[in-house]
DNA sequence: CTTAATGGTTGATAATTTTAAACCATTAAA
DNA sequence: TTTAATGGTTTAAAATTATCAACCATTAAG
């Protein structure tokens, strides 16, 4: 399988990672999460809204992306919900992988 | 400085190349400039039409955004355009250095 | 100078994404 | 077993983004 071949697929596979992560409400979502205080208990989505100036339903669908992207995870205390980042998000990984292929194929090719 | 403010810095610096890098059509159009036998000469907006399945307005949109965002430049000769991505891209390098981050933020309180 | 080719721009439309209001389901507390 | 609190879902509206058709500007060739 060719280079190029395999950059596609790492491309399209990071695809909905890279625009999750690419949109400033979102990422004010994740600096939230990354606060010392929180990185372990957890958000919930009450607790973001004010936070990040966004309705209650629009920070669960911003929640519901980025769990669906992997970044997220939750688990629910009586009705709460806690929502928090994925430790080692498989995603940061592949993205940083293509990165360094992006940069391989074309410094493969700058060596001619 | 906090690292988290410098995160937040870092995030907002990488926005547009992060949904730039998103759009699939857009990958399309790296992934032909990466190829080896056009890496260095470029393409022109035409060419790029029969490849990608794109109009040349839609191209040449698209050009014009990945160019914003420093993965492409273009020469010209005659009347003719060559795009061509940016070799070392400073954003690849900046992104890659976000991770990093990201994961360091991680890391620190992980061990806690 | 005229004609053909290239590609950028503008303005209108289509598609997608984001947001919020209203509603529903579940759980905990009174 | 009511009542209050939490948060997810659905639907519609708003905002953003992508696309195309038509047009303009520049250059090269005849």
């Amino acid at each position: 399988m060719s280079d190029l071949i395999k950059l596609k697929h790492e491309f399209e596979h990071s695809s909905d990672f890279l625009v999750a992560l690419g949109d400033p409400k979102r990422q004010a979502i994740i600096l939230a999460l990354l606060d010392k205080k929180v990185i372990h208990r957890g958000l919930r989505v009450n607790e973001l809204t004010d936070v990040v100036a966004l309705s209650r339903p629009a920070v669960s669908h911003h929640f519901k992306l980025l769990k669906a992207v992997g970044l997220i995870d939750y688990h629910r205390v009586g009705t709460k919900n806690y929502y928090y980042l994925t430790h080692r998000s498989q995603q940061i990984q592949q993205l940083e992988t293509l990165l360094t292929h992006v940069q391989a194929v074309m410094d493969t090719n700058e060596r001619l």
